[in-house]
RNA sequence: GGCCCCUUCGUCUAGCGGUUAGGACGCGGCCCUCUCACGGCUGAAGCACGGGUUCGAUUCCCGUAGGGGUCACCA
């Protein structure tokens, strides 16, 4: 069965790039009909925090990629000090006592004369004696894990195709610290050994791990995952390049972002699909890695937004019921859907349809107006009240076209602009249409129009 | 600096030696229409540059430029 696992360490809340890898780990795991794991990857104690988790729980339930499991690599400390013996007995894990400062010294000096900073290995040729005499001043070693330096690591990478990492041109990692506390790497192929993960997605800032991990995956005796590294997300700016920043999802609940937008969006940039609103079952039904590019995607906020709209346009009244304003009907939100940005906004037209407006008529057409009202009075209320009035009102009073409509549309709804006056008036009701078009008939002022 | 990767309309991409270089979003126009939006139709817009290879390069090779990633006792 197919295994895939989400891996944010809890130290700060999930931005948009953290979100896709999220997303698309979910895509792949529905697609397959697998399981799709939540690893909160916590071995960092000081910079890891429960609120932090908490938050990144919040936000996945929000986006509603609801995790099948949840594990933590703090609970499973036992796991991988069995391994880092194991491959201490194989000779693959060794000690070394070199401080930080010393091997920035070594870093600085390989960079001076041109070459690559890469560990070099001294800690291999300690004998026994110098481990004693190191253990008898209590200095504690650290570990790392002896990289095969033979061969390039090569595999097939799901979206990348063909990967190779030359492990001669990287630094023995350091699996552990002296005071017995675990760094990322190995922790996290004990962790996708033991739980059985069949994929690993993550962004392609993980290549190089990948080409060291594959290994240990290896020297574990480890069937390795596929593995599958999405291009990184880039802001807006095209010329500062940067790194994209902090937007998720606080920022874009407060923006009146739809979940159900977020996943279509993420789900088809950077792929040859085409961005548009799609629900979960066509997202899923569609997924690919193979649809993925292989460069750095630009991410918009602007053509999140635009997507959000059109997704808030075909959304049904049952799904938004509960968010919309008391009373409103689905009648209403039918008629006004269209003409959203945001759910939110929907409050602000079932107030036009309930009432009471502001005056914004303008007073030149006062006659129009009571004409209008007139006519309204005299004409039967029904579904199909508006274009039976209007065309009653245009023969009797000569009117056509936007000089026909328009100032209705301004004293029935107090706004410039909106949806179909034909959707809207029978829900503004016979009594309040016939008040604002007295209204608008005794108005000899104009206000501001929206 | 070393190593890895990337470069097709503004954006995301299809293309895998011979195509009128296709699609989507956005943009323009037209239609619909009282308005905005929706919808339909339609238009403009692209192979980073320089060398090769070849009868023929967007496609293959080399180089240049630009961009991204990585080289932690972060993840």
């Amino acid at each position: 069965m197919t295994i895939t696992r989400f891996a944010p360490s809890p130290t700060g809340s999930l931005h948009a790039g953290n979100i896709r890898t999220a997303l698309v780990n979910w895509l792949h795991a529905r697609r397959q009909g697998g399981r799709f794991l939540l690893r909160l990857d916590d071995t960092d104690l000081a910079r890891s925090t429960e609120e932090a988790a908490r938050g990144i729980r919040a936000d996945l339930a929000w986006l509603g990629l609801t995790p099948d499991a949840e594990v933590r690599q703090s609970d499973r400390f036992a796991l991988y000090e069995a391994a880092l013996a194991k491959l201490a007995a194989q000779g693959r894990a060794y000690r070394a006592y070199d401080t930080p400062e010393q091997l920035d010294l070594k870093r600085r000096v390989q960079a001076s004369r041109g070459l690559p900073p890469v560990y070099d290995r001294a800690a291999l040729g300690l004998t026994d004696a110098d481990h004693a005499r190191f253990a008898a001043r209590g200095v504690a070693p650290h570990w790392r894990f002896r990289l095969d330096t033979a061969a390039p690591v090569v595999w097939r990478d799901r979206v990348r195709g063909e990967c190779h990492v030359d492990p001669a041109s990287l630094s023995d990692p350091v699996v552990r610290r002296a005071d017995g506390s675990w760094l990322y790497m190995l922790p996290s192929v004990v962790d996708d050994i033991d739980r059985g993960v069949t994929t690993i997605v993550r962004g392609e800032d993980h290549v190089t791990n990948s080409g060291v991990q594959l290994q240990m995956f290896a020297a574990l005796d480890a069937q390795p995952p596929a593995l599958a590294h999405l291009p990184l997300l880039t802001g807006a700016d095209a010329a500062l390049s940067k790194r994209l920043g902090s937007a998720g999802v606080a920022e874009w609940r407060d923006a009146g972002i739809e979940p159900a937008a977020v996943r279509a969006f993420l789900a088809r940039l950077g792929t040859s699909a085409a961005v548009e609103p799609a629900d979960d079952a066509t997202l899923v039904a569609g997924f690919d890695f193979a649809a993925f590019g292989r460069s750095t995607v630009r991410f918009d906020p602007v053509e999140l937004a635009a997507l959000n709209a059109k997704t808030i346009h075909g959304l049904e009244f049952a799904t938004v019921a509960d968010r919309l304003p008391d009373g409103m009907t689905a009648a209403a939100w039918d008629a006004v859907r269209g003409n959203l940005s945001t759910v939110a906004e929907a409050d602000g037209w079932w107030r036009v349809i309930v009432g009471p407006l502001a005056e914004i008529a303008d007073p030149a057409d006062r006659d129009y107006f009571a004409a209008a009202a007139a006519l309204l009075a005299a004409t039967d209320w029904g579904s199909d009240i508006w274009p039976r009035w209007t065309a009653a009102l245009k023969a009797a009073s000569g009117r056509k076209g936007r000089a026909l409509f328009h100032p209705l549309r301004v004293a029935l709804t107090a706004r410039d602009t909106g949806p179909e006056m034909a959707a809207l008036l029978p829900l503004i009701g016979r009594d309040a249409a016939l008040a604002r078009l007295a209204a608008a008939a005794a108005a000899d002022y104009i206000s501001g129009v929206e």
